[in-house]
DNA sequence: CTAAAGTGCAACCGGACGGTTGCTCTTTGA
DNA sequence: TCAAAGAGCAACCGTCCGGTTGCACTTTAG
């Protein structure tokens, strides 16, 4: 399941905080994100990777560096999976109050 | 920040599948989720408090037996995340962030 | 009263994770 | 041309994670 990825990718804050960053359209290289966090260039590295594994991030080789994108639409097959279960829940909570409506009167 | 174990806890397929099982609003107990997955009381367990640290899940302990039930409220916290993010990517995440406004109010 | 059911706690194991250091390779710019 | 910049690969370390077994404790049912 590819929405295991993007939920472990997620899960940590640097990520996040790097999806965050991206998030503005901007490409950015390892050694450039690493310059703004407490890591090392080979740790942002490792967590593009994670990115890069869910589908999150694209790369691209320019010269002797690599810049990285984002791609949002894995994001939307999380939200997609939330809003399911969310959704039958907020019908749950609507039977309740029918019943209680009901129960009221 | 909570939402790292909500995002942490969602990343398990095995834990999705019990959030999946608790969103019809039934309350289960340990034993009885292990039951129908091929793993042991013990696992289901720890999955369970996985879900509970991420305030996902409430316990009710009942004479000898603990019964959980979903609180989807964190999903809530997660999606907006979600939203926020690609909200300039993805117009139907915009509108997910919109519906996630519109509740909270 | 006693055995079974349900739970909790603790220890253990293999593997993944976040992070580091060290090295090599390619590309660029002075 | 040649050193610096950017990146990739590999090894290592401590910790967490998913899962197991074993045991003790409480509650229920016969």
């Amino acid at each position: 399941m590819p929405v295991d990825a993007v939920f472990a990718a997620l899960a940590d804050p640097t990520r996040r905080r790097m999806v965050e960053t991206l998030a503005g359209g901007s490409t950015v290289t390892a050694s450039g994100l690493a310059a703004e966090l407490p890591i090392t260039r080979q740790a942002v590295a490792k967590h593009l990777a994670a990115l890069r594994r869910a589908r999150l991030v694209n790369t691209k080789r320019v010269g002797r560096e690599t810049r990285y994108s984002l791609d949002a639409e894995p994001l939307g097959d999380a939200a997609r999976w939330i809003a399911t279960v969310g959704a039958e829940w907020d019908e749950r909570l609507a039977d309740l109050g029918r019943l209680l409506d009901r129960q009221s009167a």
